[in-house]
DNA sequence: ACATGCATGATACGGGTGTACCAGAAGAAG
DNA sequence: CTTCTTCTGGTACACCCGTATCATGCATGT
């Protein structure tokens, strides 16, 4: 057979062109066509890789979470005390270079249409934020054990409002409310208030 | 002449349907036709009151707006306050009840709209926001004359977080991930930590 | 009483949508 | 060499969209 490598590089390179569309022109923009055009294959092609559009909505969504959880490992990098695995994690949401902008831009994209459609993509995209807040919980548990966060906090609550605070800012950003830098200032604003031991 | 309120009253009532829809179906499935017969009017009145979609779309965010503000003065009452004015205005737009829940859900429904057409709807709706903020910032800002919160604190860009996380919150809420109680949890545990003076 | 203008109804048009169908290449298996 | 499966191209279908057009009612101003 012509190799199972290439069949699966298609559907990347498909389902990638859909993400191109999503983050540039929106959602709603990214026709089976246009996502052939972009993809520069045929509309066949898409519909054979993708028998349906829900399927190539969903394959794309699972391959922009896997694009996300690359960007928060790489960021994290080396860091090990939790106070820096914190800010490397939520900083690195927030749109402030083309990458993270070119994410959040999609995921608020993917955001409207969850809304709408009961639960298709439920079990699909309502995972991650559910995990990602619980690790960012442990973490500061973590922290507040060691001291560098005053004992009388909230952690669970804390990693809630600060996860919270990082979309609605990158709500803010996206819609040209402020720019990015501007967020970043606003969250370590509230981590430093944090991570203070009176 | 057949009076200017019946015409005013009409465009409301197709402009509410369209919000109606909005929120129960989302905004793409917000078409001409499908708002004529939640208005149960014919496609012609709703082209003739409003000439062109985007006309009826604008008008109908605008109304939105109206809608939001009122419930928001509804919540202040006559709180004076600076802590209760600020807790007012906060909780009432997370999606708790079921008018701000509809508010909310709308909302999020044109944010998608709004990122990816240029600047069509700017001017109409960036305003609100940042006016909010600054509005926010200033009761803080007293707040804090008033010895309530923490002379160390930079009361701007509390309001800024702080409007952020609400925003955030509304937006997990709507996708599920918690119910409104529990959102508001979460912003009362931080806004009882904003004002606390050591 | 008639003409004028606002309000409403029915229908048509061009275009875009997701999906289905039919016909071939191309290469492996017998 | 033939046969069969996997893959690809072109095209058609039924539907929905926003908008435009034509025609009619109906109340009013003179």
């Amino acid at each position: 057979m012509t190799a199972k490598v290439e069949h699966e590089e298609r559907r990347r390179q498909i389902a990638e062109a859909l993400l191109r569309i999503a983050d540039t022109e929106g959602l709603q923009s990214a026709s089976m066509r246009a996502v052939a055009a972009e993809a520069g294959v045929s509309l066949r092609l898409v519909q054979y890789y993708f028998t349906t559009k829900e399927g190539l909505l969903l394959d794309a969504l699972t391959r922009l979470g896997a694009q996300l959880q690359a960007r928060m490992e790489r960021w994290i990098g080396e860091a090990r005390a939790p106070q820096e695995v914190v800010t490397a994690i939520l900083s690195c949401i927030l749109p402030t270079d083309a990458e993270s902008r070119r994410i959040t831009r999609t995921y608020a994209a993917y955001y409207t249409l969850v809304l709408n459609d009961p639960a298709v993509l439920e079990k699909q995209a309502a995972q991650p934020p559910a995990l990602l807040e619980g690790f960012l919980a442990k973490q500061l548990r973590a922290a507040q054990e060691a001291g560098q966060i005053d004992a009388r906090r909230d952690t669970a609550v804390s990693a809630a409002g600060l996860l919270a605070m990082v979309n609605g800012l990158g709500s803010s950003v996206l819609g040209g409310q402020r720019d990015g830098e501007e967020a970043l200032a606003i969250l370590t604003y509230h981590l430093d208030e944090l991570f203070r031991t009176p």
